[in-house]
DNA sequence: GCATCCGAGTGTACGCCGTACACCTCAACC
DNA sequence: GGTTGAGGTGTACGGCGTACACTCGGATGC
């Protein structure tokens, strides 16, 4: 007999795995993604995934990842105000794709570089826009709960009590690391610490959080006391 | 001998149990919150928690109720804006007191009555403000990204498909019993609606998406033009 | 005083889960 | 044509939620 007869039987990679996971998790709900029942969507063992992923968490990251790259590029020579806005209208588009994607990217701590691209080309609309970077700051608050970016614990190494201790050398290496890839975050980062040390000792969040609240009150009362009562654009179907 | 030594074995009622999890939680982490460590802790063998609880899933929605009620009671007497205010930092805290909490509420899509009366008395203080239903409708929403209470499915029985379908006559009476408890809920979930039926059809949530979106990005843009670069309130340590 | 009952707590077992570890297979390369 | 190493396999372990049949003890009725 002349080779085989079986199937071609493509080789896995971690691209082919993570794409798989991702179609599974929303044809099936990210809770019925389990290693095994991916496995056997991909004709394969369970084993076999841990060839291309360490873990079931970083299978989630790599999934992350995915969903991120779907995100629109950030549209070049735009004002910022409407570039924010094309931005995280599509970051909805890509939420409202996958259902599971919320309750995931919040799950993660470990921002992944995907993840840290996003923040970062958002942060510098605002600063190309001229927004001062500490105003940045509180705004990348603001928005971040309808964009899960930006948390407080970006820059904090104590986030995780769990993860061991690093040695202080390898630290200042990964900040000067960050410093060069993800300036604008870095900026803003440190500009709402009294201290000049650049490990951001975390912000003031009471204040981020009052800072959101507030303006989103004060934006309330000015639509109603200029007597707000239908839509400002048109709601026939 | 003259009776037993052994402890007085204080009998297990459903309230141990919830205050039991909302504990461990507290401490060990949610993820660390299974039916066997929390028997456990309760010097108890796991299947003696079913006594007391249906499964899992409704101990997390008990430990929910449980939190909603750490949050403080509506100030009488007192305008809308503070009346809110208050109220939403007051989830807040004990949002930062109970780390699990927010995951575990947005992962229920089974509102509790805790839960409905949360959202109640929040929309009656607009309400009362003299805010239209509409408004306040869409003020809720905006919200809802800080206060995680309000979504578009709340009345919608299609939100689970996997639900089994209810008797509509079942259905009308259970809407009638929410008419009587919940009017304001009631009231701004179908103040949107452009049909008749009581029944929201759900609304237009991209529409709420961007009007919370353009509040916020108005808001940004009026602290920019006028020059905001620090603070309203003092930052001194 | 004694039989009855019933709900709280028990014990065992099943089918999932993630994944450690030893093994096999086979294409690529010297 | 033997070696190697990466990709895929098989087995096994401990943990999970929970179904189901049970025991036990205190309250209740006679």
């Amino acid at each position: 007999m002349a080779q085989v007869l079986v199937v071609p039987r493509v080789r896995l990679n971690r691209d082919r795995v993570l794409q798989a996971a991702v179609g599974l998790a929303d044809q099936a709900g990210i809770e019925a993604l389990s290693m095994r029942r991916l496995a056997e969507e991909l004709g394969v063992v369970p084993m076999a995934l841990y060839k291309h992923v360490a873990n079931k968490d970083e299978l989630l990251d790599g999934m992350v990842e995915v969903i991120v790259a779907e995100i629109d590029p950030p549209a070049p020579d735009t004002e910022w105000k409407a570039a924010v806005r094309l931005r995280v209208l599509s970051a909805r588009q890509m939420l409202l794709r996958h259902p599971w994607a919320r309750s995931v990217l919040e799950s993660r701590t470990t921002h992944t570089p995907a993840v840290l691209d996003y923040l970062e080309s958002t942060i510098g609309m605002f600063l190309a826009g001229g927004f001062s970077a500490d105003l940045t700051h509180h705004v990348m608050h603001a928005l971040g709960s309808r964009m899960w970016g930006f948390t407080q614990e970006l820059f904090d190494a104590s986030a995780d009590p769990a993860r061991p201790p690093v040695d202080p050398a390898v630290q200042a290496a990964r900040m000067q690391a960050m410093a060069e890839r993800y300036p604008h975050i870095l900026q803003i980062s440190t500009a709402a610490a009294h201290d000049d040390s650049v490990v951001a000792h975390g912000c003031d969040d009471r204040f981020e959080f009052e800072f959101a609240l507030d303006l989103l009150l004060d934006g309330f009362e000015r639509l109603h006391v200029s007597g707000w009562s239908s839509s400002p654009v048109t709601r026939t179907a």
